[in-house]
RNA sequence: GGAGGGGUGUCUGAGUGGUUUAAAGAACCGGUCUUGAAAACCGGCGAGCCGCAAGGUUCCGGGGGUUCGAAUCCCUCCCCCUCCGCCA
């Protein structure tokens, strides 16, 4: 959300920012003319309630003396009645306002590209250079078919499409890599592990943006009214939701979860394999920071996530998101795309964004400034990484002429000393 | 799931319809005193909104109601504690 006052203030720079990335500047300008509105409404019944409250003093200090008070109660009454009918057009103006300002986006960073879509994006860095082979590469399909290291058949007979099951040393690599991951960004990048509930209520949703607008995206058990994460960054930014945090910035915060997404209307459209998927797993990395560093710790998050491909040995690059390619909480955005041989493509495993004080503003969350002024803070998250493209691009850079794959060494303890996946006979 | 007891500011905790403008204590911050510290004493000390300011207003778990007036009474939901039941 953004802050009203920059809408009143700033309206002109709000509305550039917002037609760089595309969006609807006539809801910027509603919210204007609602917030004004409220205003005057406010002031309105602030000068009727402190008469209401001067005349009831005045009912009790009568009754205590044994007067009537007949005349007086009227009087209150009406102003009572007056207050109510204020304060119910004040209430549908401020859920108008309230509905306008959670759908319009962040603006973005000013020193991003600009751009209509993805076609607009920065390459910022390109590590490593891609396998060349003497063989024609397999892809994470036929791959994991001759290790044994899934079974999607049986994912689909268990529960349905996009459930994938894993098995064998698959499952052991998966836990292998989430250890890993979680070691690195613990014992290297400074930050606390969580292990976060996978369910949450509707409070925390509507705190880091998934709902209103993704409700028809998420599982959602209606009995309990709770909500499966699509991503750890529900459940780890909603930490501090409601809360002034009480101890120094910045905080580092990761964490292990599945992620469950229903990815509706995505059918048929790269749904092969485990490429995108309703279940997967991620470990996320979340941050609040001073306002002031934000931007320097979005670029140590960058690392951060980057750290975990390098240790890895793995061929990637990173993207500097445009204008028009930034998710709708972002102010500025990188994502991390691994090389896939198999499909000889670009796979998306991080992002990496910096939302300023736009989810701080919807989720209440403050800190206390040198001078004990409480500000909002600043949030940022990183996908530290996902796992079922990480998995893919790990199988199609490291396979050998024999049909098995070579397992990086920063993997190896992890994996008990197995070095590499050898097909099944 | 059933029965009972609770939810008040950073914490403890008073308050059962009108000087509550939410007592008091602790913690914390500043000051006096002191060689320094402690103690003692003095002062300060929640958040949001409106307002240039003075100031006003809202918030006692959430929502709704009764009333001239609600922390206080009623309804409802959530959470915590105790006991019972069920259960990995």
């Amino acid at each position: 959300m953004l802050d009203i006052k920059r809408i009143r203030e700033n309206f002109d720079e709000v509305a550039e920012g917002l037609r760089r990335r595309g969006a609807d500047v006539a809801l910027a300008e509603r919210a204007r003319d609602l917030d004004q509105q409220r205003r005057a409404l406010v002031t309105q019944t602030d000068e009727l309630k402190t008469l209401r409250n001067s005349r009831s003093k005045e009912i009790g200090a009568l009754k205590k003396s044994g007067q009537d008070t007949t005349a007086v109660q009227a009087d209150v009454r009406a102003i009572g009645d007056q207050i109510t009918a204020l304060d119910s057009q004040l209430r549908g103006v401020e859920e108008t306002l309230e509905t306008a300002m959670l759908s319009i986006p962040n603006v973005p960073c000013k020193t991003i590209p600009t751009g209509p879509d993805a076609s607009a994006n920065r390459v910022a860095k390109v590590e490593g250079v891609a396998p060349i082979y003497a063989f024609k590469p397999l892809d994470h399909i036929a791959l994991g078919e001759k290790l044994g290291i899934f079974d999607l058949p049986r994912g689909v007979k268990i529960t349905g499409s996009g459930f994938p099951l894993l098995l064998g040393a698959g499952s052991k690599l998966q836990r292998a890599l989430v250890q890993y991951m979680l070691d690195l960004h613990t014992e290297q990048h400074g930050y606390t592990e969580m292990l976060p509930p996978f369910v949450v209520n509707t409070a925390s949703m509507r705190g880091t943006g998934q709902l209103p607008k993704m409700a028809e995206d998420m599982y959602h058990c209606e009995i309990d009214d709770f909500w499966l994460i699509p991503t750890a960054e529900v459940p780890v930014t909603n930490y501090f939701r409601d809360e002034i945090i009480d101890r120094p910035l910045p905080v580092y915060l990761t964490a292990y979860t599945p992620c469950f997404r229903r990815e509706a209307g995505s059918a048929g459209k790269e749904t092969r394999g485990i490429l995108r998927v309703h279940q997967f797993d991620k470990v996320e990395m979340v941050k609040f920071v001073e306002p002031e560093t934000s931007y320097a710790e979005l670029e140590t998050l960058v690392v951060n996530a980057e750290d975990v491909l390098k240790g890895l040995g793995l061929h990637y690059r990173i993207l500097e998101l445009c204008s028009g390619d930034i998710s709708f909480s972002a102010a500025k955005c990188y994502d991390i795309e691994l090389w896939a041989p198999g499909q000889q493509g670009w796979l998306e495993v991080s992002s990496c964004s910096n939302f300023e004080d736009f989810q701080a503003r919807r989720l209440n969350c403050r800190y206390r400034d040198a001078t004990g002024k409480t500000r909002l803070v600043h949030t940022l998250n990183g996908s530290g990484v996902a796992l079922p493209r990480l998995m893919i691009a790990l199988l199609e850079q490291f396979q050998q002429a024999d049909g098995s794959v070579l397992l990086p060494e920063a993997l190896r303890p992890y994996m008990r000393g197995v070095e590499r996946l050898v097909p099944a006979q």
